[in-house]
DNA sequence: ATTACTTTTAAAAAAAATTATAAAAGAATT
DNA sequence: AATTCTTTTATAATTTTTTTTAAAAGTAAT
């Protein structure tokens, strides 16, 4: 019986001698993909089956072509073991990062290599058939770009701004053109399954699985870009809430005195910080004269935007430190509440803002310091990604792959 | 093979065919403990294994005087199916909630019937070997008055206030002087195992097993009493966070010009909203000569506490009506940012103030409707608990099972 | 190099669990 | 009341999985 690998999981009307082979050959290959190549001795130990059974499992993969045989590996005192692996180029993943103004789309192979790696720019998000046709576009050229047949890609992984119920595939915020839902609509035209979730969560599996949140069970990731955006892994799981809402850090009440903010609430975090307030505040600055670095990049026409603020930050700028310092006393104010509510390990700061690295974490540091409870906050180390800019496309892979092969 | 039913389920250097046999008991006897009497089929089709395997698994635990023959059940359009139930007597659960200034005690059996119970006022908890040893004294004397040998004692489940670790036994508030962990130096000492934790985490772990949060996902439960805690379960599991620190909902911060809270911050929900802060504000209101039906139960000579303020606003008391209304704008507010971020399907109001119904959930429900976003806030259900005073020893032995009939 | 000890793998024997089959007990229909 | 159809339970047959045993392939020490 051919591995399924795949959405077959929960198929009714499949006898449950089928089922349980298939959960047999998840367990193994889920071991290989999360840990790389590993003897039959190990294999047993991590699924807790019987060796003359791993080992006839094994064989069967490598009959159908999943898996391969590594060579063989270091003795620790006696035989030395043969070592197998998950065949790379078994399947391919799909990963698509939908950003309001870019678009990223790769295909990965089943090492988590970016085989194929495509940065759209100026590839404006809008709420049209025109947007989802070009979309479609851009994935079916790359398609029959690389001439990998449809039926080796093992699903179509999409990162989305806005709120997102990925149970149910519906994006609500944007593309909701998509009348039977994003996840359906695109899965039916492309011919391949369709993975959607939120942006934030997606960064946030994305850390889980290749950045510094591996191994870690409660990880908050900051998504610090235009707006703020927060994915939760808790208790080793991505929270999503009841409908895919959860995380909306950006609209919890700061100062009950502060400005109207678009949500139509008064004092929310965004209306503090973020990456468009900052901006704006700069380019006010600049048109008053305000000395900075960021006015000389005017002068040369080029675009004052969050990127080439934090550029300036990069280089010392001084006024920009000082805007960015400022957002970040309210920042932290905002992750102390998170803490005291979740008492996480980690607090990861992804999104353009975590290019400013220390920029950001010693102001926020500071804060928090100020804010907190120590014996709560002295429990959380606050970093910056290292996977920046990748870690929502890494984490369409990250998410398609957990979903294919969860156990339950 | 005796089923163990209990700690052992990790036990290292026993067979694999043991431990294998073990998780088979468990999951019959967990179906039985959570979905009550039950036939072989109903049986097969809930734990995944075939007919005549359960049947003897059965057949197994009837002989070991776990399970109990509970006659014959209602035909669907076949023979009559033979049911089975656990025997509650086979084993009992002691249940200690401990207050600030009260000592609830229970001893379940495994039917979750409360056959002791005894309420203990003026027990005021504080951190000396005096209470330790009272403690241990009135739980000695509660068994030897029921005469149930003490290896019946499946574990003891204790809820205390403040910071505690579970996973670690640690009470790091309270009972401080308990020096290698409060859950091990009780269970030293009483010879059965304890399960320790944090109030507001066992009261959500009682609302998810017998109040309302049965059969959800995503709750948070609020104890509203002196202080405000707080206990999630996200994902359909308790969230503890790191140490076991989440859940600092009453040190949020909301108002950022606020007065100053215990816990040096500014501005801590606490300030605002607490039982403490509404006995306080009443009774400084009645001195200065406020008419309320409170100023008539203070010449009678009774202490104005939460207690009476709660009988007076259910007695219709104009001002302390207006003054919970005050406070619950506030917690409105504060659960908007919990909303938010965590998108649950309900929030279950616990603790002394509970008891008010209507009258903390309607100005809670107008606050939030004011500050949340609605989109977010429509799919969240507010209610009061029906466990009431009961729900934290409820948890306890919800706690205890949880831990005693979990399948990893 | 030889011997003793390990770990890994394979194969045979034993045990466990499932599927298939049949019998028992009752419901529904004629 | 007799017949047919269900569901439940018990038993037998078969398959699956594990345990046991042995062989293979190496390390480490004498």
């Amino acid at each position: 019986m051919r591995p399924q690998f795949l959405y077959e999981k929960n198929l009714q009307g499949v006898a449950n001698s089928v089922k349980r082979k298939q959960e047999q050959y998840r367990k193994i290959v889920r071991h290989l993909y999360y840990n790389g190549a590993a003897s039959i001795a190990e294999i047993v130990k991590a699924v807790k089956m019987s060796q003359p059974l791993v080992a006839s499992l094994v064989d069967d993969l490598m009959g159908y072509g999943m898996l391969l045989d590594n060579g063989v590996g270091e003795s620790i005192g006696g035989r030395r073991p043969n070592l197998f692996c998950i065949n790379s180029e078994y399947q391919y993943v799909i990963g698509v990062d939908i950003n309001l103004h870019t678009l990223n789309l790769a295909v990965f192979d089943l090492s988590n290599k970016q085989i194929f790696r495509e940065e759209t720019k100026y590839f404006d998000l809008e709420n049209s058939d025109e947007y989802l046709n070009s979309l479609i576009e851009k994935i079916e050229s790359m398609i029959s770009q690389l001439g990998i047949p449809r039926e080796k890609y093992l699903a179509v992984g999409i990162s989305i701004p806005g709120l997102v119920d990925a149970k149910q595939g519906l994006s609500h915020t944007h593309l909701s053109v998509a009348e039977n839902g994003l996840a359906r609509v695109l899965g039916d035209r492309l011919g391949i399954n369709v993975l959607l979730d939120n942006d934030a969560r997606t960064m946030a599996l994305g850390e889980k699985a290749f950045g510094k949140a591996i191994d870690k069970e409660n990880v908050l990731c900051l998504n610090l870009s235009n707006g703020i955006g927060l994915g939760m892994i808790l208790n080793g799981e991505l929270h999503s809430g009841k409908n895919g809402f959860a995380g909306e850090f950006g609209h919890i009440l700061i100062d009950p005195e502060g400005k109207l903010c678009y949500c139509g609430k008064i004092g929310c975090l965004e209306t503090l910080t973020s990456g468009k307030i900052l901006v704006k505040n700069i380019r006010e600055a600049v048109d008053n004269g305000q000395p900075t670095l960021l006015a000389s990049y005017k002068k040369e026409n080029r675009k004052i935007d969050l990127r080439a603020v934090v550029e300036a930050i990069l280089q010392g700028d001084q006024f920009a430190i000082d805007q960015l310092n400022q957002m970040c006393e309210y920042l932290g104010k905002g992750l102390v509440t998170l803490i005291h509510l979740l008492n996480p390990e980690m607090v990861i700061i992804g999104g353009k803002i975590a290019h400013a690295g220390k920029f950001v974490i010693d102001p926020v540091t500071m804060s928090m310091n100020k804010y907190a409870m120590s014996r709560i906050s002295s429990e959380t180390e606050l970093v910056c990604s290292d996977l920046l800019d990748d870690s929502a496309l890494m984490g369409t892979m990250a998410n398609v792959m957990r979903s294919v092969l969860s156990l339950d």
